[in-house]
DNA sequence: TGTACATCAGTGAACGCGCGTTCACTGATGTAC
DNA sequence: TGTACATCAGTGAACGCGCGTTCACTGATGTAC
């Protein structure tokens, strides 16, 4: 961190986006205001504006960068692994490691979900998903692969958003990839 | 509807609670402001406070509201057909039902978590919820039902909050108590 | 190597707005006698 | 049945605040020659 105040920031880009993150985990999307984050950039309150347009603006390049840095994790995952399973834990992973890029991803009211970069990136991030599944197909004779998408996605999606809730008990351990994974192995058997 | 303007008001704090729930389905929390709701409620922008307090106090008692609505209908399911899987849909049917109380419910930044009256509608949600995974146990064999019940909880809730942000594929059809009864079943196969 | 100029990033003053909360008040209701 | 009074619900004016956005500007950077 550098006190130096040059008049040209560096990357003012990066540290709005950064400070965003900072508040929407500590506060939530609700808690933001991009007069807020200009402070916290040490930038005048108009500066950011320069960058994203508008408030709006900010939240779509926050949702984009959550589903690329999504779509990298399972698509590492899956050339590492190539495990069903281990692919749903990087996503609990992603979700907890990441929570403000994941509570705002899913909540497409904050952002312009047209904007054609958040499309391609969230299409990178479901072809992952959809990768994983069919890694898996035949593993459940009859059972429709498509359905075991769905089964997988919710059962990822659900434990990621109830553990950063702290809504699950505390039988549950303290380790959320451990915890997902003998969840995940509940719906598909290891062999 | 009746437009007689009496003085007062009749069930104010009902009227509110009611404004509140559209406001919140149709744009989300963050839009939720107190003087909109007088407005809507057709009443001066500081009758609200009467009732609630503050604003955290509103939303504190649409989760307390939504819990127990939450928990009716679990234990409703349960006498009916003691079905996991059937506690399982009806999870989801509220939440899709109710998409407004699901929303603030679990976003326990919004309101007071540790308001008694929240935390004992919170206990009886979370008691229907393992009530059904008990009906299940010994089902699979060797399964932890602690854990058993975190994977139902996960699937309902995933599915839930996936179908209401409409990130599903259309392929799952449009009637999401059907397609949660599926994707359900692929976790607690039926006998 | 030096100079002119275009481009870009950030400034700071100003605007109008809706908000939450407070407060003394007034109208309506219900209850005790 | 009637009256006095306490309680409750809603009013409306006022406050101070932080916000998003606009705009003419200025300082810094990079590039062409």
């Amino acid at each position: 961190m550098t006190t130096s105040r040059a008049y040209h920031h560096g990357d003012l880009r990066r540290a709005v986006l950064d400070a965003a993150v900072a508040v929407v985990g500590e506060s939530g999307p609700s808690a933001l205001s991009l007069r807020d984050l200009a402070r916290r950039a040490g930038v005048s309150h108009a500066a950011p504006a320069h960058h994203f347009g508008d408030k709006t603006g900010l939240l779509t390049a926050l949702a984009t960068e959550g589903y690329t840095l999504l779509a990298d994790a399972l698509e590492a995952e899956l050339r590492r692994s190539g495990q069903l399973i281990e692919v749903g834990v990087a996503y609990v992973q992603f979700a907890v490691g990441h929570r403000a890029h994941f509570e705002v991803m899913f909540r497409p009211e904050l952002y312009r979900v047209d904007d054609p970069e958040v499309q391609t990136a969230q299409a990178r991030a479901a072809a992952g998903l959809s990768a994983g599944v069919d890694a898996v197909r035949g593993r459940r004779a009859g059972a429709d692969p498509e359905l075991a998408g769905v089964a997988a996605w919710s059962i990822v999606h659900g434990f990621a958003t109830l553990w950063i809730n702290g809504a699950l008990p505390p039988e549950i351990g303290a380790d959320p990839s451990a915890a997902a994974r003998s969840v995940a192995g509940l719906l598909f058997p290891p062999p």
